[in-house]
RNA sequence: GUGUCUGUAGCUCAGUUGGAUAGAGCAACGGCCUUCUAAGCCGUGGGUCGGGGGUUCGAAUCCCUCCAGGCACACCA
């Protein structure tokens, strides 16, 4: 459906060009006076600049055009020279039952359907997953299900880090502990074992041990970096060791994504672009594009207009080995084979921006990427204490993410049997579903780029701008409607037919429920999910201040009842698609 | 040092890309339940938008400068 804004900047564009301006000046915006009107043109001050003359004088011409359309129920001059606008009821009851009758409530899926790929910018294989993990996740689960509502293909990515030193570093250590495990053995030459010789605790303890251990140690972070050379070059032992930790940890993030409603298509790691790397480097040696610099070989990267020195994009080290940027140009390389992506978008953390930003001009210098494929770095900030450090546990260690997540639906669970008796299945239940939308409504309502205090206490807290506060608002919304079709009601089919001028706070919710289309499209267009947060707190403060003002079922006027239940079917389906697309879901009872 | 981001109410954050009186929530204070979930609603107080210049009819928003803080600056990822 056609968006209001647009429906009525169209009008107004037509309006000054018929008076003889141009027709840009016709711009609308959502009022920022709601006590005045419900849509402004300020168009008419930026005309009076360029034709010379009063702007109250443009605007006046251009209202005596618009005044006696019939979608407006008012619009005037106002000085400087604001035009000042109102929707006739007519119109948006026209609009509101066009809504409810449209797929995805009259949001348009984009004209040309993108493939875009979300890397999520991997974690570690063999480390659990931590709180720094959870933005990434979050994010980038909300923009793929953004991008899908509006009718792209979106392809998520894990990417996990499976090819590094960590790697080896497991790899030595589980060979100081024991060493006569059939890996080891360089003349074995028959099958390895189908099961893992550690568990995923054991692999989350012998990590930071090997780690912290060859810090300490070079002759031991020197036999862990030959591991990581042996296995990458084939030693048959270490592969299998190599699988089994992926097995384990796969099995096990997989877990605790589920835990946060966060799914991948693919599940592709560092090493599956392994095999592209030798042929893709041969090419920009070939062409020219990539030159040895103290040893190692690199792409230039700067550009005219560079206000900052730019260092170059290194492909590899002086000792011949690929590291980061060899790893993530050649996945560029793979998923424009496998996929030919339009767009790949890069959610991770913001600290990384140069480094992408050199991978990116590389990519496009050498030409890895079609001219129209873009690359988009979104890069979030970090989640802090309430002491604005890094979050961290009471203890002062690195909060593992299924911690926090038991800790916060403890804390829901009992906040939800404190005020209403409920049995404690469903109260878990419950819990759990609130849980979750008080983690990721915290996380999404801040602006990704920057960084955020993650306070427990006012996350799951049901006032304010929380996610506890919009699932209760849609559980009101759902309670009013099951009692009405207790009382016989259907809500099949259903449409507002009479929506009468008095009641004012059933026409400002009408007004919020149409911005549904523009913000989901700005939303994404912006890769910005903190608009659709606010959006929806906004939508459902309307909705509770018509609640409290409108008697609904006893409302003896059957029209107006039946319009009224399908204003409640409307913002209900709103809010729960928006949620839908932040990633959680609405409980049936709270 | 260079670059970059941030600075808005006591606290946590918005601010529709230059518009009208800078908004929310929390916290504080006051009011509203024999009526659809009071986990709600309504109201009061609280601001040199870091400082200073400039651009113009008009600036939290654009430019310059200074102050404070974060982050990044090729063989880590």
């Amino acid at each position: 459906m056609e968006k209001i804004i647009d429906i009525i900047t169209k009008e107004a564009a037509k309006a000054f060009s018929d008076c003889g301006y141009e027709e840009k000046y016709g711009m609308i915006s959502v009022s920022n006076r709601p006590d005045l009107c419900e849509y402004q043109c300020n168009g008419a001050m930026a005309a009076a600049k360029a034709y010379k003359k009063a702007p109250i004088m443009i605007a006046n011409e251009v209202v005596e055009k618009l005044k006696d359309k019939e979608i407006f129920s008012m619009v005037e001059a106002v000085m400087p020279g604001f035009i000042n606008i109102k929707l006739s009821l007519e119109f948006l009851k026209t609009y509101m039952n066009d809504m409810l009758n449209t797929e995805n409530q009259g949001c348009e899926k984009a004209k040309e359907a993108k493939t875009i790929m979300i890397d999520y910018g991997g974690p570690n294989v063999a480390k659990p997953l931590h709180v720094g993990h959870l933005r990434s996740a979050i994010i980038g689960e909300s923009l793929k299900r953004m991008g899908r509502f509006m009718g792209h293909k979106v392809i998520g990515d894990v990417h996990l880090g499976d090819w590094g030193l960590q790697m080896g570093l497991i790899i030595t250590e589980m060979k100081k502990r024991q060493p006569e495990l059939v890996y080891f053995d360089e003349s074995y030459t028959g099958e390895y074992p189908p099961e893992a010789p550690f568990t995923i605790s054991e692999l989350e303890e012998i990590y930071p041990a090997a780690s912290a251990y060859s810090k300490e140690h070079p002759e031991y972070k020197e036999e862990a970096m030959q591991a990581t050379y042996l296995l990458q070059h084939g030693n048959r032992g270490y592969q299998a060791l190599w699988n089994h930790i992926l097995e384990v940890s796969v099995n096990d993030l997989k877990k605790n994504y589920e835990k946060l409603n966060v799914e991948f298509d693919l599940w592709k790691k560092e090493s599956d672009a392994q095999p592209y790397i030798p042929e893709m480097v041969q090419y920009m040696k070939d062409n020219g594009y990539a030159y040895l610099s103290d040893g190692a070989l690199v792409v230039d990267v700067k550009e005219e207009k560079d206000t900052k020195e730019i260092p170059p994009c290194m492909i590899l080290k002086s000792d011949g080995a690929s590291l980061y940027n060899t790893t993530d140009l050649a996945t560029i390389v793979e998923r424009m084979k496998l996929f030919r992506p339009d767009e790949i978008i890069y959610v991770v953390d913001k600290r990384q921006e140069l480094y992408f930003e050199q991978v990116f001009r590389c990519a496009r210098k050498t030409k890895l990427v079609e001219e129209d494929t873009s690359l988009r770095f979104l890069g979030f900030g970090t989640m802090n204490g309430k002491d604005g450090k890094p979050f961290k546990t009471r203890a002062g260690g690195v909060m593992r993410l299924e911690h926090l997540i038991g800790e916060i639906n403890e804390e829901m669970f009992q906040k939800i049997t404190q005020n209403h008796e409920v049995e404690e299945n469903e109260a878990k239940d419950t819990a759990k579903i609130v849980g979750l939308s008080a983690i990721k409504y915290g996380d999404l309502s801040n602006q990704a780029s920057k960084d955020y205090v993650f306070d427990v206490e006012r996350f799951t807290s049901f006032e304010g701008n929380t996610g506890p506060y919009i699932l209760y608002t849609i559980v009101r919304i759902k309670s009013i409607l099951n009692k009405y079709k207790e009382q016989g009601g259907s809500i099949e089919g259903l449409q507002a037919v009479k929506l009468d001028e008095t009641n004012e706070s059933a026409k400002s919710l009408v007004l919020e429920a149409a911005r549904f289309n523009g913000v989901i499209e700005n939303a994404f267009a912006e890769l910005a999910p903190h608009k659709v947060c606010s959006y929806i707190y906004n939508l459902a403060n309307t909705f509770n201040h018509f609640y409290h003002e409108t008697k609904i079922l006893a409302e003896e006027d059957e029209e107006k009842k039946e319009s009224y239940i399908a204003l409640l079917l409307l913002t209900e389906k709103i809010l729960e698609t928006s949620i839908g697309v932040l990633g959680f879901e609405a409980a049936e009872r709270m």
